[in-house]
DNA sequence: CTTATATCAGGTACACTGATATTC
DNA sequence: CGAATATCAGTGAACCTGATATAA
């Protein structure tokens, strides 16, 4: 694969700009891109994808919410929610019902099988959660929870 | 669109494992999704979508790198990342050239255009970049740095 | 009429698996 | 032969814009 010289892939550290002194942005898509990666394949398994995932547990959060108002939560758009809804509800995972005053709401709900498929995907993540905060200090990992959630609801 | 009781959609805190105090890899993904939103956002008009804002900075990094490295580098399959190089050689932003000796190896690089382009986004990036390290203290940024590192490389 | 909801239709970039041809 | 590269074919989930029908 090399010809003469054996490029150094991971980190040459050169071009000024990269590794830990790159751009936060960088490094941020780097990490949630490795870590989305390692929840991808610990969920493979249970056709279940990280979006998928992220939808079953904001319906854990706010049991018969709307499509609507879940595409408001995630900051997409109705429609975008409403493939992964209806893949959610092909796969049996949740129910939907009209809503008692508004006839053209439909509540999503989880059903008995999305509630032990989501504890299932919960469990397979526990411990890649776990690592996450390996060798932080009570202090570093306010700060980090505080600047994560900062970033996340607008910067 | 409310009946009765109007529901708080941003944070009941309720469910105790939302908000800040809920799982790190959660707020992992949602600063990362509402960073990648607002950089797609940016980089719309120039048909420059964020992985290839990646492969483009990559490129400029590693020249002439091969397309095999680029998917060892980014995590991705080999033909993912074939279809992201053929989108931007589509657009001309880079182009291709054999190895000198390796017959089969094609070495990639950025064009001119591809290099202007390159340029362009970075400014649009820039901005929303800026943000990410505001009210951060030194120690906290590289406290910070470090973590996103460490997930990133592995954890 | 205006607003919000849901949904249908269409399109694209991304990411995967599998199979194939080529080169070393 | 084996190993690595590139690439073709097919699939699917995820995102978007635009248009439509219904309900408050």
């Amino acid at each position: 694969m090399d010809d003469a010289a054996p490029k150094p892939l991971i980190p040459p550290a050169g071009e000024g700009k990269r590794g830990e002194n790159g751009y936060l942005g960088y490094l941020l898509r780097q990490a949630a891109g490795a870590y989305r990666h390692r929840v991808e394949r610990a969920l493979a398994d249970l056709r279940v994808t990280p979006p998928q995932f992220s939808v079953l547990t904001m319906l854990a959060a706010y049991p018969g919410i709307s499509n609507a108002d879940l595409a408001r939560l995630a900051l997409l758009t109705p429609q975008t929610v409403s493939t992964i809804v209806a893949n959610l509800e092909r796969a049996g995972a949740i129910v939907r019902q009209p809503h008692h005053y508004h006839g053209r709401i439909q509540q999503i709900d989880l059903s008995e099988t999305g509630k032990s498929l989501l504890a299932t995907c919960r469990e397979r993540v526990h411990g890649i959660e776990q690592k996450l905060a390996d060798g932080l200090s009570r202090e570093e990992e306010s700060a980090l929870r505080k600047w994560l959630v900062r970033v996340a609801t607008s910067a």
